[in-house]
DNA sequence: CATAAATAATTTGTATACAAAAATAAAACG
DNA sequence: CGTTTTATTTTTGTATACAAATTATTTATG
């Protein structure tokens, strides 16, 4: 058994929170959540506050939870701890990344190249194992650990991500030249792709959230 | 009911943490735990959840948890991302701090003065507490959260931060350039006694932790 | 004797039931 | 009426009991 029982409702939840299937601004209910999904409400609970913990959900009231609304600054903020903290943990990796590292990031590249018309949630997914497939090899837990963090939370942004402006090719593009970037072990390129590659996600996000949302 | 049951027994797991009274490098048993503080397992199974999301636990084996060993890597990595990105959310805080919050950081600075015999995770609280008052009027919640993250991350280390090195004087001081710098609205300055205070404090804990753990 | 397979013990995960707390509705009072 | 108090309902928190999984121990086998 690869994935447990609790991961899968983890799994099921942020999908419905993705998707807009629950109840947004109001405290979510862990008896309805327990019938929606088939289980009683102690790994209702479990998930609830993991979810909160990782920045999908907020207090709502004295002891609820409600899903956490979303808007331009966080996201900002986010895009910008990224920004400072991101090339760090790259440095650290780059003279740690071997051929196998390489060969396993091309190939989560050409899965997130021909399965386009994939779930939104799985192309995240995709997106964040090829960056830490680059970053793993730092061996630096302390750092890894907020980067993954900052990672899940800028999923909850993921529906806004590709909806409208077709970021897909141009992300794809700039993963492209980062794997050069790295093969060549040219850290001073690499760092500055990581860094356009991160400033321009976020710029098009908060863009797009300050002016239609 | 200020306090939460739950939150009684997240502080008393952290302290007998710290006060290394609970076993290293194997997985703690929730039934043990349960007797030891007298309640089931299930408030436990809560608690050791939330500290493992906050970094003071990490897994063991399949699905056990255990307390996460000190080094000197992941200490200098916390302090290296405090660095980075608390100067950033003072920056957003400066224009808005009132004399309010001033008091109220005066306030604890004496807190902190008169009381050195204080119990040395409280002492922890209070610096945090500190930081905090200042950090909050940024009203910047995912920069917030992320520096307070980071924080409770650093409190892991907090038994040796204090223990040898007399650092609390020197602390202190900074704490009141810091307070004098925001008071005048001088944000350059303010910016770079954050910045020495950080990176001081890192640098110590690092060297501490090379040579003597 | 070392390794693998099977069994037994322990430990964690989840359901149910009940207690405590919070949110809501109703009643009292100005 | 609007506000505060009290009562009712709903919802969450926790204990207990049992199922599932993991870990430890034993037994079998080369």
């Amino acid at each position: 058994m690869q994935l447990k029982k609790i991961d899968n409702l983890y799994i099921q939840l942020k999908r419905d929170i993705v998707h807009g299937a629950l109840p947004q601004g109001q405290a979510l209910k862990q008896t309805q959540l327990a019938m929606r999904y088939g289980v009683s409400r102690i790994p209702i609970r479990d998930t609830l506050q993991r979810l909160k913990n990782e920045g999908w959900l907020v207090n709502h009231g004295k002891s609820g939870v409600m899903i956490r609304p979303l808007n331009a600054n966080d996201a900002e903020d986010l895009y910008l701890m990224r920004l400072h903290i991101e090339p760090m943990l790259l440095a650290h990796a780059i003279p740690n990344i071997n051929f196998e590292t390489l060969g396993k990031a091309k190939d989560i590249l050409q899965q997130l190249q021909t399965n386009e018309q994939r779930d939104i949630l799985q192309q995240g997914e995709l997106n964040w194992q090829f960056h830490r497939c680059l970053y793993l090899p730092a061996q630096r837990p302390a750092l890894f650990e907020t980067v993954a963090q900052l990672h899940r939370l800028c999923g909850r942004y993921i529906g806004f991500q590709e909806m409208k402006l077709d970021y897909l090719p141009h992300s794809q593009d700039e993963h492209k030249a980062l794997l050069i970037a790295i093969s060549t072990q040219d850290s001073q390129e690499a760092n500055r792709v990581l860094n356009e590659h991160i400033r321009i996600a976020g710029e098009q996000l908060v863009n797009y959230l300050r002016h239609s949302v």
